[in-house]
DNA sequence: GGCTAAGCGAGACGGTACGTCGAGTCTTGGT
DNA sequence: ACCAAGACTCGACGTACCGTCTCGCTTAGCC
C-alpha cells in the first residue's frame, strides 16, 4: 500500500526494513509539503527532515511523485458520509469536507502536480486511482443507496446506467470543486456548496425521471 | 500580450525585439510539450528548437512557468459556440469542443502543471487567470444569454445572483471535464457528455424556478 | 598473520572463523583486482565473488586496504635467489623474478596504491613493510652473502655501513624496476636488466673499495 | 597543456572560459592535497576552495585523477641542474631537490596515487608522462652531457646505447629516491644521497669502460 | 544434550561523494 | 538595445560504496 515492494526478494532474510522509517517519511514529506509546497519539495531534504538517509528514500519509492502520493492519499480517508436526512445536506456536508481538505496546503499543491505528472506516467497514474480516486466513490454510492431508501430517487432499474450516473456524479462534484477551489481560486464556501447541490439534486431528478 | 513588457526602458531606443523569436519559440514550447511532457521540458531545449539562444527566452518571459501559460493560451481561443438550436446542442458541442483539447497533448500535460505551480506563486495564477481562465467564461455567459432569448431559461432577475450561476456553471463543466478526461482518465465521449448536459439543464431549470 | 585478530575474546570460546572463508576472499580479492583493479573493487563485490557476507570481511580486515596488502602479500614469497654462479647472474635473475611479479595485474595495480595510501595511514604502512617490504630483504642479505663467499665483494668490515648498503641496493632495485616498469611503462628486459645489473656490480666494487 | 580542450567548437563564440579560475582550481586542488591527501580529497571540496561550481570543474578536466596531475605536475618543473663541479656533486643535489619535492605533503600523496591508477587508465598514463616524467629527463641529458665536457665520462660512440643509459639512470635515480621515502619511508639524507651518487659514479665508470 | 557465545548470510541503515542536469545569470563579440 | 554562444553559480538529482547494524539461523565447545 505504501512502500515500492521489495523486488525479487524472500522477506524472511536479512535486516527487515524499518516501520518507524516510513512512518517518519510519509510525515515529513507532508511537512516539507507544507513549507515548501510541491516544486521546492526534495528528496534530500524529506530524508533530512525524517532523520533518514536518501537511500532509505529511494528504497521504498521510486520517485518523489509517487511517495507524495503515499503521503496525501491517507488523508483523503479522512472524508466520511454522515447520515444528515436528505440527499442536499448529505452532498453539502461531504462537498465542504473535501473542500477543507483541499485547503490544507498540503493537498492543495500536491494534488493537481501529482495528476499533472500523471499524464506522462501510466504507473503513477495507476497508484492515484488505487490510492486516492477509486477509494472515494464510496462516498457517491453511500450517498445515492442512502437517497433511494429515502425515496429521493427511483429505485435502480439498469444497474449499467446506475454506475454510469455515479461517475457522471463522481467527476462532477469532485471536479467542480477543485476548479473552484484551485483554478478558479474563490472560495468553496456554503452558499456556493448549497448553490452546487441544487443543482446536483435538480439535475438527478430529471435524469432519473427519463434515465 | 504574450510576453514579459521590457522593464525601465523606453521601447522607442535600440534594436527593437525579433517578432520571427517570439512566434518561433512559443511553437517550439509547443512542440517540447508534445514530444516531452511539462516536467521534462527545458529551457535550453526550447531554445535549440526555436533556433534562439536561451538569453532571448529569459527577455521575454520570467520563467518556465510563464513562457508555458503562454504557449497554451492561445490554443483555449479556439473554443466556440455556435448555436445549435437548444442549451443542450450547445452545451454538449462546447464540452466535445472542450474535451478534444484537453486530449491535445501539449494541454494535457501543461494545464494541470501550471494550475499546480500556481498554487504558490500569485503572478503565475493570476497570469492563469487572465490568459485561460476568465476568457472562456465568455462562452457560459454567451450559451446563458442565448438559451435566455429561447426561452429555455427565464430572464434574470438579480445579477447578482446570475453571475454566482455563471460562475458555478463554468466551475462544474470546466472541472468535471478535466476530472473525468486527467484524473479518471475515461473517455470524454458522446454518451457522457449526453450525461452530463442532460444533468446540467435540469439542474438549472430546478434552480432557475426557486432561486 | 593475515586476518584482524578477534578483538577482547577468548579465542576458545564460541563458533570459530571459517577458514575456507579467509581462503575465499583472498582469491576472491586477487581475482577481482585483476578484473577491475584496485579503485573499482568494492567490498561487496568481493564479498559476492567469495560467496560470503560483507559482514564476514570486515570481521577479519578492518578496511579494503588491508584487506588487499593480505591478498597481495603472499605473491611476494614467490620470490627465490637460486646459486647461478655470480652476482650479476644473481641479480639478473631476481629482477626479472620481481619484474614478473610486477606485471602480473593484481600486483600492478594494487602495489602502489596501498604504498600511496599508506602516506596517509601509519598502521597500513606498518601492515605493508612488515607483509611485503621486509620480506624481500633477506634476498639483498643473501646475495651479498653469497657474493663474499665467492669473492666478489670484501668481506664485511662495519656491520652498521653494511646494513646500510643493503638497504641502498634493495630502494635502488626494488625502485628501479617499478620506476621502469610502471612509471615510465618500458618493458623491464634482459638488456635493460643487463645494464642495470653491471651499473649495480661496478658500482658496488666501487663502493666497497673505499667504503 | 593544463585543461580539457574544449570540444568541437569555435574559440571565437560565447564566453571565454576564466582563467582566474583555472588558477584559482589547481592552487586549490594543491591545497586540499596537503590536507586532507588524495585519497580524500573531493571535487566538491576543491570546487568550494577555489570559489567555483563544481561543473566548473568538470568542464576543464574528466576526473580527478587528471586535475591532480595537471595541478601536481607545475611543482617538477622547479628542478634545476647547477653546475656543482663534478658528476656526484651533481647528483647529490639534483637528487636531494627531488627528495625535498617528494617530502612535499601533497606530491607525497598524489603521485604514487596517480601512477596506480594510470596503471588502468591509458590516456591517465599518457598524461603523466607528458606532464611529468618526460619533462625531468632533461636533467639526467644535461647532467651527463656536463660530466663528459668535465672528462668524467666518455664521449658518446653509439648514440642509441647513450640513449639506454640515459634512460636506465633516470629509472634508477628517479625510482630509488621515491622508494626509499615512500615505500621504505626512510629518510632521504645526505648520507644516504652520498652513498647512491658512488653506487652511480662507480657504476657509470664500469659500465662506460665496456659498454 | 542442552546452553552459550560466537560466526554467518542477508540486507537495511546513515553517510558521503559521485558525475550529471537544469535553472537562471553573466560576459563575450558582433548586428 | 538586440542577438547567439556558451561559461558561470547554484542546487537537486539518483547511484554507488563505505562501514555499521540488525535479523534469524548455524556451529562449535563446555557443562
Amino acid at each position: 500500500m505504501c512502500s515500492r515492494t521489495n523486488p525479487r526478494h524472500s522477506p524472511r532474510t536479512g535486516r527487515p526494513r524499518s516501520t518507524e522509517a516510513d512512518a517518519a517519511i510519509l510525515e515529513a514529506t507532508r511537512e516539507a509539503l507544507v513549507e515548501l509546497g510541491w516544486s521546492k519539495l526534495t528528496m534530500g531534504d524529506v530524508a533530512g527532515r525524517a532523520g533518514v538517509a536518501k537511500t532509505t528514500l529511494y528504497r521504498r519509492w521510486a520517485n518523489k511523485n509517487e511517495l507524495v502520493v503515499d503521503a496525501v492519499a491517507v488523508l483523503f480517508d479522512e472524508l466520511e458520509l454522515p447520515d444528515l436526512g436528505s440527499l442536499q445536506a448529505d452532498i453539502e456536508h461531504v462537498v465542504l469536507q473535501f473542500a477543507a481538505l483541499l485547503e490544507r496546503p498540503e493537498t492543495k499543491t500536491a494534488l493537481m502536480a501529482v495528476v499533472a505528472e500523471s499524464t506522462r506516467d501510466e504507473p503513477l497514474r495507476e497508484r492515484i486511482r488505487a490510492s486516492i480516486v477509486d477509494r472515494q466513490k464510496r462516498l457517491v454510492l453511500a450517498g445515492r443507496k442512502r437517497a433511494q431508501q429515502r425515496g429521493e430517487l427511483p429505485a435502480d432499474r439498469d444497474p449499467v446506467a446506475v454506475d454510469a450516473i455515479d461517475d457522471l456524479i463522481f467527476d462532477v462534484v469532485a471536479g467542480a470543486v477543485v476548479h473552484r477551489a484551485l483554478v478558479s481560486a474563490e472560495p468553496v464556501d456554503e452558499p456556493w456548496v448549497a448553490r452546487l447541490s441544487a443543482l446536483l439534486v435538480g439535475g438527478l431528478g430529471a435524469v432519473a425521471a427519463h434515465g
